[in-house]
DNA sequence: TGATTAAGTTAGTCAAGACTAACTTTAGCA
DNA sequence: TGCTAAAGTTAGTCTTGACTAACTTAATCA
């Protein structure tokens, strides 16, 4: 099992999030989502499909294999994970904290990723969200003492 | 001012690194750093060069131009703020972080920077470093209540 | 001072990942 | 049922960033 690319990463993550109300997904969509042609979608089905991770026949919706919905779907708990620690921990705006988490979700590792989510957990913990207000506060760059 | 790809960061991040004890760097040693081939250096130089942030004669040393010096120190900064937030906060090992933060450093705006940097002070302010000893507990997965 | 070795460059190749233009298939409707 | 529009694919090109092999320049030491 070789590892996925970063943009082979973002092609799953947009085919197994498109493919959630359904169950499967158009490549015309994908290719919306990603503002990537159609043809670099073509060509990205071809190597997840390649990989075991789509079942793509031509012309055809594209639907996730079991391995490309475990795959898909730790993407996007990654990605989730990472946008829940920049709007709730940092205090970024939604779209900005969207960007940051697209971007390093390829970045981190499974480690990292694990604990940054347990850190989440444990600042949102404390009681009366007091110490969660007082990091965002300080986070923000207004008081921090 | 176009932006640096993540490649051309880690070149300048390396010449930057590099230059720091004699103020300039050889191809050989950033080739060594990096585990990437003389030619490769010798092409990003060129790259580098012709945005101005170093400046190349050829078979010479390598110098940082003052431009260049500035994007490397930000480049820098970025990393060691990471590797200090993987180490500190989330308790990585020391290697892990080094991994992670040179990943990460190409991933993350400026902003969520800033404020994972404001989120470190804090963490490390706290009183007698119990909050910090009971973050990095819990975020290592022992007990978090 | 000249030969040898280390450092650096050039030339040529490759793969990934994107694009456009042009073609094919599918699907929907008159 | 057949035509048309939308969806998808193929073919061909480009850029980036890496590589090896072979060459050139610089530096060192006998």
């Amino acid at each position: 099992m070789k590892e996925l690319s970063p943009s082979l990463e973002d092609y799953l993550e947009a085919v197994y999030t498109l493919s959630r109300p359904e169950g499967f997904a158009r490549a015309s969509r994908v290719s919306a989502l990603l503002k990537v042609s159609k043809p670099s979608v073509s060509a990205a089905m071809r190597t997840l499909g390649a990989r075991g991770l789509v079942d793509q026949q031509r012309y055809a919706c594209i639907r996730l294999t079991p391995a490309g919905l475990k795959a898909g779907a730790e993407i996007a708990g990654r990605h989730s994970l990472l946008k829940d620690f920049f709007t709730a921990i940092l205090g970024l705006e939604e779209k900005k904290a969207e960007q940051d988490a697209c971007r390093a979700e390829h970045a981190l590792s499974r480690e990292a990723l694990l604990r940054l989510g347990r850190l989440s957990l444990f600042l949102k913990a404390r009681p009366r969200g007091a110490l969660l207000a007082a990091a965002r506060t300080c986070v923000r760059g207004r008081t921090c003492k």
